[in-house]
DNA sequence: GAAATAGTGTCTGTAAGACACTATCGG
DNA sequence: CCGATAGTGTCTTACAGACACTATTTC
């Protein structure tokens, strides 16, 4: 980064790509969409002149999957010179993790397939184009890092919640069952009591938390 | 990712910059280089034409600093449109750690300026251009969490070494003491023991041990 | 012997894994 | 009462923090 001239440097085309999961039916899932000639991927755009990624991502999820308000993170670059056939396209991997109220107008659209992550990895049905697989394996591994650490990073769930619940998507972001006795216990001094108890539903009433912070 | 003409985009130029860091007087420091104005930054460069961001990370390590066989990582994108004044540059940030031994011909050439890392921080002493010191301090992050969850996982230490070797190496990264019999009892079971004891030191001889795998 | 470094014993507190029991709801 | 879910007691193992003691070398 000391050369005087810009122009005297080629310029790769700067993408974005978003892996952007969901859980539904107990189970992580991730929002493809169907590029001009039906196929699905990961929802991406080029990025505009002296734009942010961070606003291409919002700009892509937004257009292509109806997705608004989110606040993905950066993930890595993917830069193999090949993995575009029309040229030179430099992609940065984006990751967000959305409730299914984010995504309910997109499915209610047609926009977005929301797909089991199984069926994107290895052995699964789906194949995504470009690097796409490497990108949501990639995602996956965070997302599951970032719960491993803290009990709902990308706030999951409702205001109140009980332990349980917090359990199910523990379960469904892992794709396994967890222990309940030693989950609950290392949960719970991560979270506030509000007092409440649920009411309705079935079994003995559970305590309601919220986030701590 | 959809659209079908890469020329109806406009293109950023792409750079990458690398944090190298090394111990030097049992303290953390990191390699800088200097530009054509004489001013203190890190070792970057443009990407060339349908480069590998690790082969241009290589090309400018050899270059402008004279550091070779690195295998370096990738860190993180930095886009702001107006990080560099001379137009719409975004670098990928980069992250090495390297032993005495890789960066003595570039400070014999002087090449090479080793600056304790508290001197690029907030409070220190010099100011780096653009927003590396965003990079700095992010890549020291990952410095620290990497020695957190493995004995050495830059290799910093010769092929053979003891447990005070090691925690020399910890205390540098770190930039705080640890306490030395909880770290001993920590470190002792993810290394292989060699059989051979320190010979000549100061003291009681130690057990020398070789990194595991 | 003094200084320096290496190695270990022991106590305490924290946390997870595993198993099992009790508690309270709806029906 | 039954099924289902919530909550907790207890035992074991592992490990970190803290303190202290012993061991072996150089000078």
């Amino acid at each position: 980064m000391t050369s005087s001239d810009l122009t005297d440097f080629p310029r790769p085309s700067l993408a974005v790509d978003t892996a952007t999961f969901s859980v539904a039916d107990d189970a992580l899932h991730i929002v493809l969409v169907r590029d001009r000639h039906g196929r699905l991927l990961l929802p991406g755009t080029f990025v505009h002149e002296r734009e942010r990624l961070a606003a291409a991502v919002l700009r892509s999820q937004s257009e292509k999957a109806g997705i608004s308000g989110r606040e993905p993170q950066q993930l890595q670059v993917f830069d193999d010179p090949d993995r575009d056939q029309r040229g030179w396209v430099v992609t940065v991997a984006h990751l967000d993790v959305v409730d299914a109220a984010v995504v309910a107008e997109g499915i209610a659209a047609g926009r977005i397939s929301l797909v089991p992550v199984a069926e994107v990895g290895p052995g699964g049905s789906i194949d995504l184009p470009y690097d796409q697989p490497r990108v949501v394996s990639f995602a996956l591994a965070r997302v599951r890092a970032d719960y491993a650490e803290s009990p709902d990073p990308w706030r999951l769930l409702p205001e109140a919640f009980t332990l349980r619940d917090l359990q199910i998507v523990h379960e469904a972001v892992l794709g396994e069952e967890v222990q309940r006795d030693a989950f609950r216990r290392r949960m719970e001094p991560l979270l506030q009591p509000t007092g409440e108890m649920t009411d309705g539903r079935r079994g003995r009433p559970s305590r309601l938390f919220v986030h701590r912070g």
